[in-house]
DNA sequence: TATGAATGAGTCTTCATTCAT
DNA sequence: TATGAATGAAGACTCATTCAT
């Protein structure tokens, strides 16, 4: 088999086990009986267990932010609220479609060792940044209420983060992954504008 | 030492360590040492690693139950928005206090053995269910905007959730906790009722 | 069994062993079936491979050491040379009563990791330098004729070593101990003293 | 590439790296890497990492045997003394000119395997029983005192190892060797001369 | 009730060797 | 001849759990 078709076979199996056990709970034997190769063979791909996991986890961020646009304001633009629901959707349906991958955003710094731990956490703390600022934003702009930003940054992480959580655990049901992202964006738009101004 | 006493002994120091290093990366000769009682003498109270947890798991959801209080529409009662807060900042206060079980609560299902993981899913399931129960009630009263309540339920804990784990990351500040706590339930009911209405 | 006991227990087996087969060619699986023990218990007792061996060439240069007496001169000691010989069955009977020692101390640097190699380089650079200053100081006495005194300490060491390493070879014979001390003493004494003198 | 120049090539990089890790430290791996050739080549030429060494050794043995001329008492021949120092003086030059295989060649038989060790101990055997025969010859002709003369070679060889094993600790000098020859074969020979008499 | 020595199944990792292309 | 992917036996090490004292 072509080296590059191997490391993915590996990966894909990785992520399958990664994502229904869990890192720890994954051994090099489950991902290689599950592969169908030797020990061996898994040694000559990878460093260690880690290291898959690492390239995982890297590639599920790159997938991410390359679903994430920046809101456009041109005149032909669709809304903003449009663009957003788009965003969320476009992020619900990469991760819904990847549940292995999901599973491993969603495990918490505990259990991982320090620097995937630390890869996760700077993913979070960069998404978290960006919607800081775009509440700043709104708020020069009038737009947002006086809250506090960092809360309420926090607050959008959070409600994502459970309702993907919650998908997780329920059967797939992508014909609603839109009715979800307006939701979503409902409550938490709804949460930090003024009053009497709705997401245009 | 009494065997009350040294079950205590033990199940403090377990907490702390599964607190700070994750269930995992806590061995039985860690707690043992920190304990300081010999390796025999822990299995005289415990079953296994695994008893420790749930053990623990268990008390931190009893003690969590006991902050929420029903909110009193009695008159004489403190306003709805004032009992609510209270909540929020008894739980938080709780949790805070004691970064050990906050840890434990925020570790994810994943990389629990199967039985712990059930356990911290159905007491999520069940505050969920609370929450819901609370919100479907707004809709009747018409406070409530027209909303999947499931979602707006899911959005609440995860809010909460995600601030606790920032509350575990940043040094603590019990100053702040009401504060917190506001910002917390503002976001959400404004999200959730109808315009022009607030929190009472 | 008592700790000190399943140490020692440990040490012999582990000497055995690498003195019959060499340091690489034991596992620490030939030692526990050896010794009769679980894998774990091995762990008890010592971090690693290394650490045993590197007990067991520690406490060979102890005992090496102790066998080796500084010469007297007073006038009712022994004669120098009796007191040479002295020394050199000493140590002869020390390393043939443990051939398994004997054969570790003869292991050359190549094969050993770089601590252990430190170790035994180390040993033979001691007892380099306290023949050089022997020889030097013979040379101030008028007894030692002009040489290199470097490359004649390193002459003695090597004759010393490719005996013992030749008793390794041959059936044991203690009672010729003595014979051979004294041979290799006079090679080696008429190969430095001056013409006429002879080792009083 | 020629076979046989492949077959050189391997070789060399092989007892370069023999002699700078040592046997067991030295991987195919390394072997392949060094060399420039894959995997599979390595095998095309040896059967294993085992003939590798022994085909150097083998080299070894007879370049060394080269350098050895048998002394010749003709009137015009230069003296004894001069030829001994000839041949002590070739192989050291052999030897430290080749760090790689003097290495090998010290490597004592504990660690490598069985057949590679009986290879080496032949050659020593051998290279002792000449030495022994030029004694007891030495000895009928009156020149060399009355000794253990199997222990006397063994000294002889002893000697030569150590002083060997120095040099390839230290800084290659070729400008001493004929120096060092000289010393090492006067502490020898007077070591097993008569009295009065000196090597002609 | 307390101790701590002993266990051994389970993991990771390396590396000489094979074999299909 | 040459390649390099694949193999798997073997080795080191960990740790939850047991049990004799």
């Amino acid at each position: 088999m072509e080296p590059k078709e191997r490391r993915e076979q590996i990966l894909e199996h990785a992520a399958f086990l990664f994502g229904k056990n869990g890192y720890h709970a994954t051994s090099i034997t489950n991902i290689i009986e599950s592969a169908g190769i030797a020990r061996g063979t898994f040694y000559l791909y990878f460093k260690n267990k880690r290291a898959v996991f690492e390239e995982l986890l890297d590639a599920l961020v790159i997938q991410i932010n390359s679903k994430i646009k920046t809101v456009e304001m041109d005149p032909g633009a669709p809304s903003p609220r449009e663009q957003l629901v788009d965003n969320i959707v476009g992020v619900l349906e990469l991760l819904t479609k990847n549940r292995a991958l999901l599973s491993i955003l969603l495990e918490r710094a505990v259990g991982l060792d320090q620097r995937s731990a630390k890869k996760l956490a700077d993913f979070y703390e960069k998404i978290s940044h960006t919607i800081d600022g775009s509440i700043q934003l709104g708020q020069q702009m009038g737009l947002v209420r006086s809250c506090n930003t960092k809360m309420a940054s926090l607050a959008a992480i959070g409600v994502l983060k459970e309702v993907l959580h919650d998908m997780l655990r329920t059967p797939e049901d992508n014909q609603r992954l839109r009715e979800v992202a307006g939701e979503v964006l409902d409550i938490f738009s709804r949460g930090v504008l003024i009053d009497g101004v709705s997401l245009p």
